[in-house]
DNA sequence: TCTGGGGTCCTAGGACCC
DNA sequence: TCTGGGGTCCTAGGACCC
């Protein structure tokens, strides 16, 4: 796939030479709530998910640079963010006389519809910026930006890039542009926000080499800290390493590992293919042992994840639930029917047997799943043409409801005989 | 960092098949 | 009766990302 027009005279030398862009919007959610709000420009924002205004349960999502100052981070707890940084409503009602305006913050719920809306004008620029986009999350994308650009003129694209944004949309973002994607999304963290980075070829490895280890796309804390007890502290130790203990150590993921940090990866921007799985879940204030609202909870969460795959046109062949028990142990239970169905109840009626497990025990989250899923159909009009696909039938979906209480024997290949 | 929600990918063991 | 080796699917859990 993807052999778009290439420029004359190059022979496929051929990784080598590709121009990636990846875009990061900066603090997003806090950037839209701002677009709407003037007010709030400069001021300390904070977006809180499962938060309710003037309550203080929930999470921070994101918050502005400005909040960070005062210690604020995502993935804080509200309550936890309000002690930091009080709400400016408390002192805006003539409570407390004491705070200093400049210590006090603004406080906004996340209102996804709207971001998404935003969202939706950022993209149409970027599509109009490159051929191929991928999609990775609602404020980030990489751009092949090959055919549009070139390494001594990449500066004023990705500039140009920045500066339609913000005109045109009123948001900021942070680019980052490099031979690869991985190389691309750090150089986009590199100078946030409001960044612009480029790694050229040759500077690639002297970039990556000072870098911190979890810096590295795909690091966390938990190999972030293995990494360190093996005495690799940067991405260039990690480059200039010997890679057999690390593949010994992280199998597949350590190969990857070691390719990252010497800037090698030869993935290709491809746009977002077919979601694999849609899922709700939800936290019960403090951990709940009755059964009653349990159910309850389950029930609503089905009822929301059929509704989604309904409306995206999805069949699901696996339901499964996630019980979250005290300290903070996550469960997960899942099971897979004969064929692919849409039915509601289904959802419902299988997240409830897979549930009593829990009866009996505290439960403070809980969520509902489909998996395997298959877009017949009703799909609208997506533009990924594998030409040969298309024809798959429109699943059954009776067939697989008989065989839930006694599951059929393993069928050998249903519908696999697709592929091209 | 006592913990919100929606995802992806990988691994490992067991069942089952040939 | 005991023993191979390869493959796929399913489930559960873990790490990670935004």
């Amino acid at each position: 796939m993807s052999d778009g027009p290439r420029l004359p005279g190059v022979e496929d030398g051929d990784d080598e030479d590709r121009i990636v862009c990846h875009v990061d919007a900066d603090c997003f959610y806090a950037g839209c709530e701002r677009l709407r709000e003037p007010e709030l420009r400069g001021e300390p924002v904070v977006v809180g998910m499962g938060y309710e205004p003037g309550e203080t349960i929930g999470a921070v999502a994101t918050a502005s640079y400005e909040a960070r100052e005062f210690g604020v981070e995502s993935a804080d707890a509200i309550s936890s963010a309000l002690e930091a940084l009080p709400r400016r409503a408390a002192l805006d009602e003539g409570d407390e006389s004491d705070l200093s305006r400049a210590e006090t913050g603004y406080y906004r719920p996340v209102d996804m519809d709207y971001y998404e809306s935003i969202a939706a004008e950022v993209r149409e620029i970027l599509h109009d910026c490159a051929d191929v986009v991928r999609e990775v999350s609602i404020d980030e994308a990489y751009l092949d930006v090959t055919e549009r650009t070139a390494w001594n003129v990449a500066d004023g694209f990705a500039r140009h890039i920045k500066d339609r944004i913000r005109r045109e949309v009123g948001v900021t973002v942070s680019v980052g542009v490099a031979a690869s994607m991985s190389t691309a999304k750090i150089a986009s963290d590199f100078e946030k926000p409001d960044g612009l980075t480029v790694v050229r070829p040759d500077e690639t490895r002297e970039f990556l080499a000072p870098l911190a280890v979890d810096l590295l796309h795909g690091v966390g804390p938990v190999t972030a800290r293995e990494l360190r007890e093996m005495g690799l502290e940067t991405a260039g130790d990690v480059a200039t390493a010997d890679p057999e203990p690390l593949v010994e150590r992280f199998g597949e993921r350590g190969r990857e590992l070691y390719d990252r940090a010497r800037g090698e990866d030869d993935r290709r921007v491809e746009p977002k293919g077919e979601p694999k799985s849609f899922s709700r879940e939800s936290a019960f204030a403090e951990p709940v042992a009755d059964p009653e609202p349990k159910y309850d909870q389950i029930e609503a969460l089905a009822e929301a994840v059929a509704d989604r795959a309904q409306r995206e046109g999805a069949l699901y062949r696996t339901i499964g639930v996630k019980a979250v028990t005290p300290p903070y142990d996550v469960n997960t239970r899942e099971r897979s029917l004969s064929g692919p169905v849409d039915e509601p109840d289904l959802v419902a009626e299988i997240a409830r047997e897979l549930c009593t497990e829990f009866d009996d025990v505290p439960v403070r989250k809980l969520g509902v799943r489909v998996a395997n899923l298959e877009f017949a159909a009703a799909d609208q009009a997506s533009l990924d043409s594998w030409e040969g696909e298309r024809v798959d039938t429109t699943a059954e979906s009776a067939v697989a409801k008989e065989s839930i209480d006694e599951p059929e024997p393993p069928h050998g290949q249903s519908s696999l005989a697709d592929f091209s």
